[in-house]
DNA sequence: GCAACTATATCAGCAACGGATATAGTATTA
DNA sequence: TAATACTATATCCGTTGCTGATATAGTTGC
């Protein structure tokens, strides 16, 4: 048979701190401690998110098959030994990519209500 | 002394749910089955709330001053007497549109990650 | 009169968040 | 080199909130 065949959609909606920690990801692959700085630094500081909801959601992601363990190590000698490195899956890809397109539409929603404005 | 001095995007994220529910009632005040419905038609069937968590998102928005109970009801003899109707509260409508707005902004950001393509 | 739909309400089980706590390695600087 | 702040991961538990099931009953259409 040809690849899984599990729909994006029917795993939406995530939680808010799921979503955002696929986003932190979408880049490339990082270690968890940095997830919540990128987490920081995308929502200009007004979500901070603490060490029990990010690994648990971590661990729930797994789970899901979301995302994966990395074992490649940039430059042993530079990195810290203690970290441990996640990326997105091709599920977990195309699941960040209808979240995001959900948040699209409910923002086009919203504007459609006079809630906002036209995006920058 | 002036107003309450709740500031609105203290109470977010809101859970999807309550986004919702506070959505549908951003054009005027609707009763429960009606916000059901409404729910259904602003995401095109994908979202489809069941009685159990309309009816306890209510009970909290309630709680927590986000909407109102109206006492008008139109038309009496074309009504249907069971009918609770709800509005959005001052308060509310901050809240929506703060909620509006970072749906628009994480939009913004997966747009940054090449996620997701232009807004329509 | 019957069926399907409208309408609200409650309950119990489960999933997830959030804060606290723990542990310890790493980097800075005095 | 000692102290301090930061980096990094992990677990526990109380609270909140979603979800599906169940209940009840009025309304509409055939």
């Amino acid at each position: 048979m040809p690849k899984k065949e599990i729909n994006p959609e029917e795993m939406l909606p995530l939680t808010p701190a799921a979503f955002h920690v696929l986003l932190a990801l979408a880049d490339g692959e990082l270690h968890g401690y940095a997830i919540m700085q990128e987490i920081a630094e995308h929502t200009e500081g007004r979500m901070q998110m603490g060490p029990g909801t990010l690994y648990g959601t971590i661990k729930r992601l797994l789970e899901a098959g979301l995302i994966e363990e990395s074992d490649e190590r940039p430059d042993p000698h530079l990195d810290d030994a203690r970290r441990r490195y996640y990326r997105l899956s091709g599920l977990g890809q195309k699941v960040v990519r209808a979240e995001a397109q959900r948040y699209a539409d409910m923002a086009a929603v919203a504007r459609g209500k006079r809630l906002i404005g036209r995006p920058a």
